[in-house]
RNA sequence: GGUCCCAUCGUCUAGCCCGGCCUAGGACACCAGGUUUUCAUCCUGGCGACAGGGGUUCAAAUCCCCUUGGGAUCACCA
């Protein structure tokens, strides 16, 4: 090993979190793990029209959730700081005229509507649709003299002739002829930089060893490299990463699903989950291990093994995914985890859960196989919470037990039978022994037992077994929910 | 359209770099059974792919070429 590894994430907080930006960090960060290297993070804030500080917060925490660090970052600073662009405009400024200086870039003073014009050219003749030039020629002492009068300029990177090979450690060497590379701005006629240019300057500030990014940014890396040879330094060797496709085979977008990190968080999705999941979007620990932990990723990951074709999002795998991590947690942490999806969905207060903590975790651990992600809950286990006369009937559940002519009696029959049985307390077990036993004896067939009694205690056609829910619900309320259910079948 | 990238079951992928162990393995989904008071979990089985065509070779999913198909990108946005 020669020089550190040192990888970066650098999000532009434009918006929340993408699912696949989150993917690039994880590929970055299990990087530098691997190799003893360094992840950092850097904040591309250079379009103030869009960034905002509460995005750039919001990625931060997405990634603190699903338990990525960084050794030097916006927040925690470090040696090859500012870790913000914002915050380098002066830098960025100085290697600018450097460059100019230097002849590797040169003033334009084209218009927008001259840019216009030579395009719409361009197009009609279908030619590529590249800056003609126009202003390279200009003599440096001209051009100085029309900037330093006030005029109007963009600084543009001059692109020489010949051609450009890129390291790709994921495509193999990528090859680009310089004829087809523009000679694009680096830096505004209001003085700010563009982000080819802040990307360069600042992976050479912070000695970046390796890019590892998605693959719609292939493109723009011979314009990188050139620059890196303009500054007379060494470019970094990339990877880029497969695209992240929406089920219509393009790249993902909100019209096919989800794509923030946000969102699945707030759906109750495992953060180990999620990482589990992302690193089969372009990479497998071996021919059989869809499960796996991040110990397992750093141990084994290696940029080279990387997919090179997109991965279609599959939102199916992914909740099967969440499920497996879901049911691997003990109870007690389930419940911690899923008591706020509960309390937002109002059924409980944070102190009616902890007042009655351990009968959550009863009520979680019967869930615990019938859901995948932790929103899930809510819904299912609402009617342990609301009020025994005014349980919410499901159609359907009613319509089932329509179909079962003596169900009024049964449920009676059942409140009498059941009454001495759990006047103190419940026993489950006991009663599910029981059930069929009495059934037979009343002449009553099972669906015509268990329909109308789920349907009373619960309102729904599925739901967990009916003599936990007993259990859950305690004899008071099953007693009264019985009678409710009597009084409104028959009414 | 130019440039660049890509191509194994419907989907995620293993195998490809270093041809033979591949009558191509696993997972999700789907289908069929089993367990069960429903649903779910769980168990068993099934369906299902090397885009097409040339070449190299004793031998090609694996190497080369072409075709086709898909995607990315062409801003004073990142």
């Amino acid at each position: 090993m020669t020089t550190p590894v040192r990888v970066r994430f650098a999000p532009s907080p434009t918006g929340k979190l993408h699912i696949g930006g989150a993917r690039t960090a994880l590929f970055n960060w299990a990087y530098a793990r691997r190799h003893g290297g360094q992840f950092l993070l850097r904040i591309e804030d250079t379009d103030p029209e869009r960034s905002t500080k509460e995005f750039e917060v919001a990625i931060l925490d997405g990634l603190r959730w699903l338990g990525i660090d960084w050794d030097e970052g916006p927040d925690v600073g470090g040696p090859c700081g500012p870790y913000r662009q914002s915050e380098k405009y002066p830098q960025y400024r100085a290697v600018a005229r450097q460059l100019v200086a230097s002849g590797h870039a040169y003033y334009c003073f084209c218009s927008e509507e001259r840019l216009e014009q030579v395009r719409e050219q361009q197009g009609a003749r279908k030619e590529r649709q590249v800056y003609d030039r126009h202003c390279a020629a200009l003599s440096s002492a001209d051009a100085a003299a029309r900037v330093a009068a006030g005029e109007s300029a963009v600084v543009r990177f001059r692109v020489p002739p010949g051609e450009t090979v890129c390291v790709d450690h994921i495509r193999g060497d990528v090859r680009f002829a310089h004829e087809e590379v523009d000679d694009w701005v680096m830096v505004r006629s209001d003085g700010s930089p563009t982000y080819n240019f802040c990307v360069v300057c600042d992976d050479v500030d912070m000695r970046i060893t390796h890019v590892f990014r998605g693959e719609e940014h292939l493109v723009n890396t011979p314009k990188q490299v050139l620059l890196y040879r303009a500054l007379a330094k060494t470019p970094p060797e990339f990877g880029h990463l497969p695209l992240m496709l929406g089920t219509d085979g393009k790249k993902l977008s909100k019209r096919t699903g989800d794509t923030a990190l946000q969102d699945y968080r707030d759906n109750g999705y495992p953060p180990a989950a999620v990482l589990n999941f992302l690193c089969l979007q372009g990479w497998a620990l071996d021919d059989r291990t869809a499960i796996f932990s991040i110990d397992q990723l750093v141990a084994n990951f290696d940029i080279a093994d990387v997919q090179k074709a997109g991965a279609v999002f599959d939102i199916d795998k992914f909740k099967w995914m969440a499920g497996e991590y879901l049911r691997k947690e003990t109870p007690q942490q389930l419940a911690e985890h899923c008591a706020p999806f509960v309390v937002a969905a109002k059924l409980a207060t944070p102190a009616d859960l902890a007042a009655r903590w351990a009968w959550f975790v009863e009520v979680v651990k019967t869930e615990q196989p019938r859901i995948s992600i932790y929103g899930e809950l809510p819904s299912r286990v609402a009617y342990l919470f609301q009020p025994d006369e005014a349980v919410a009937w499901e159609a359907e559940a009613l319509e089932a037990v329509r179909k079962h002519p003596g169900a009024v009696q049964t449920l009676r029959a059942y409140r009498a039978w059941l009454e001495p049985r759990i006047a103190n307390g419940v026993d489950a077990a006991a009663l599910r022994g029981a059930a069929k036993g009495w059934a037979q004896e009343q002449g009553i067939k099972l669906p015509a037992f268990f329909q109308p009694l789920r349907l009373a205690l619960c309102g729904v056609v599925h739901g967990a077994d009916l003599f936990d829910v007993i259990a859950l619900l305690g004899p008071r309320a099953v007693l009264a929910r019985l009678e409710h259910a009597a009084q409104r079948l028959a009414g």
